[in-house]
RNA sequence: GCGGAAAUAGCUCAUCUGGUAGAGCGACAGCCUUCCAAGCUGUAGGUAGCGGGUUCGAGCCCCGUUUUCCGCUCCA
């Protein structure tokens, strides 16, 4: 089963390179970790899915509207949504396990030992004394407690005195001190902490000397959360009302694997949805069904979704949901309903100095408006698609057939012209076709090699319409129109050809 | 980042224990052909990931490096 997943992984990877939807970006430089190109028909299946989720979203909402702000950004922006601190994590590895923490978490974990000999003081003493047992004195008083509550003040006091100055070595030594072993190894053996910035940086201004260090953006969100009363007022929105971005983002992951599913460079579709206080749990409620719903109108089946809620939350967030999907390498988050409460709108108001408050006209109040958020990874629905998409065939000839099975209005080429033989006219005939065809679907004119192998090396593009021209179309003026999933043909008249095609490429149909 | 595996033509792979690289498919040009990758002819494509070392001689042995895949953490 593990061999067969990674094999079909490795497949699929090979099949979007052959068929020029994913290159690896500076391939011929030895590439790039975790950067990857979209090649001609990756490019256009990339459009296709972020169109169709901004329609979803902006042109089928009448309260959200969009924007594309900058990816760089004031770097206070960063201090404020916690990226500066909250995506500093120090780490640390264990030389004989070999394994990998985050050396705050391991700090932290050791506090909750010393807090769980405690609360065992506690409930000890709870039983002696009775109902005239009085913690907040005993906490106070006892010995023990008192001596290893001061010991966790001791600690986060040096810890984040360390941390602060970045004195990574002292967080080794603490670690040390503190005698904190590998759960797994159970040897104090470590590596000195290193400090991995997820965000990257770069320089602002010509003159290095007063070149000051600004952040390429880590998320979309923020773009919007610092532009929102700009939005609210220009397009005079009321709450609720939302925004939605995609945009490129960037994250120095410290493991970049599974091919585009986590990448350094990457996009994100994201629409930030401002609600009154108190209403967000039933806009975040709503918003999972949409968002759900959204992904099966692209004819993905349901088993290869499910949801994972949080039960450890983000620093920002009240509420938050994963829809996960079914990937060769098993379930994995594919977009994010998270309710992020007014943290980030309240950071901003706090680091910037202004006021960002939505006034409400009719109740005559004034108030930071929480957000609910969803937000999507385009590179990984891309690859959701692209796996879902890729079956090989055995045919009852014997044969095999590699298909790519993308929902047909999100298909890079929509139709492919193709004249049976390449003489008799039939090119002339098919030539026609292509031009009166291209003005309104991306298509496709071929006419070598034989008539089998074109329909499949169609087939293994994803092009979901193949129109054949045959000698009968000269004397009728119909085609035969070949379907990609099923391999059926049906006759068809030139003139109904384009109308036949808008109805079956589309979502409603 | 740590550990494991891999890297030869566009793709899939050969090259037996070191003796200056081959096949199939694909691509391109042409012929043949009335519907599902399998006919015929021809052409182009590789300083074996890259850089060192050992050797008379390295695709093969050694070291380094890059990239990819797998396990450990986080996330869209």
């Amino acid at each position: 089963m593990q061999n067969n997943s990674e094999d079909l992984l490795k497949k699929i990877i090979a099949h979007a390179k052959e068929y020029g939807y994913i290159f690896q970006s500076s391939e011929i430089y030895d590439g790039l970790s975790a950067v990857y190109d979209y090649g001609q028909n990756g490019v256009e299946l990339k459009n296709n899915i972020r169109n169709y989720w901004w329609q979803s979203m902006v042109q089928y909402h009448e309260n959200i509207v969009g924007l594309d702000a900058a990816i760089l950004m004031h770097p206070t922006v960063w201090k404020a949504s916690g990226h500066v601190d909250a995506f500093n994590d120090p780490l640390i590895d264990n030389k004989d396990s070999k394994k990998r923490y985050r050396a705050d978490v391991l700090i932290e974990d050791y506090i909750q030992k010393i807090e769980k000999k405690i609360d065992k003081e506690i409930t000890k003493a709870q039983k002696r004394f009775g109902d005239a047992f009085d913690e907040k004195q005993f906490r106070q008083t006892h010995p023990r407690v008192v001596e290893n509550l001061k010991k966790i003040s001791e600690i986060n006091k040096r810890f984040n005195q360390s941390l602060e100055s970045g004195d990574l070595a002292d967080v080794k030594k603490l670690i040390e001190t503190l005698n904190i072993v590998c759960p797994v190894s159970g040897t104090c053996n470590w590596t000195d902490v290193r400090q991995f910035n997820l965000m990257f940086s770069t320089q602002m201004g010509s003159l290095s000397s007063d070149a000051q260090t600004i952040y390429m953006r880590p998320e979309t969100a923020q773009g919007i959360f610092v532009n929102y009363l700009n939005v609210q007022k220009t397009a005079r929105m009321k709450l609720p009302f939302g925004i939605a971005q995609t945009g490129k983002a960037f994250r120095n992951e410290i493991v970049a694997r599974q091919f585009i599913f986590r990448m350094k460079e990457f996009e994100q579709m994201e629409m930030q949805f401002f609600v009154k206080p108190g209403q967000e749990m039933e806009w975040y409620d709503y918003w999972k069904n949409e968002r759900m719903r959204w992904h099966l109108s692209l004819g993905l089946p349901s088993e290869k979704y499910r949801w994972h809620n949080h039960e450890k939350l983000a620093h920002y967030a009240n509420a938050a949901t994963d829809i996960e999907f079914l990937f060769p390498f098993g379930f994995k988050e594919l977009e994010g309903i998270h309710s992020r409460t007014d943290f980030d709108l309240n950071a901003h108001i706090k680091h910037s100095g202004k006021k960002l408050h939505y006034f409400d006209p009719e109740t005559k109040e004034s108030f930071v408006p929480y957000v609910v958020e969803t937000s999507i990874g385009l590179d990984r629905m891309f690859m959701a698609i692209l796996c879902h998409a890729y079956k090989e065939e055995q045919l009852k000839d014997g044969s095999t057939r590699t298909v790519l099975s993308i929902p047909a209005p999100l298909a890079p080429y929509k139709v492919a012209v193709l004249p049976l033989l390449k003489k008799d006219g039939l090119s002339e005939k098919g030539r026609e076709v292509f031009n009166s065809l291209k003005k309104h679907f991306m298509c496709q004119y071929e006419e070598k090699d034989a008539i089998g192998r074109r329909y499949r090396r169609n087939d293994a593009v994803g092009t979901p319409y193949c129109v054949t021209i045959d000698h009968q179309t000269l004397e009728d003026e119909t085609v035969t129109l070949r379907d990609r999933d099923t391999m059926a043909q049906e006759r068809i008249s030139i003139q109904e050809l384009i109308a036949k095609l808008r109805e079956v490429l589309s979502f409603s149909s």
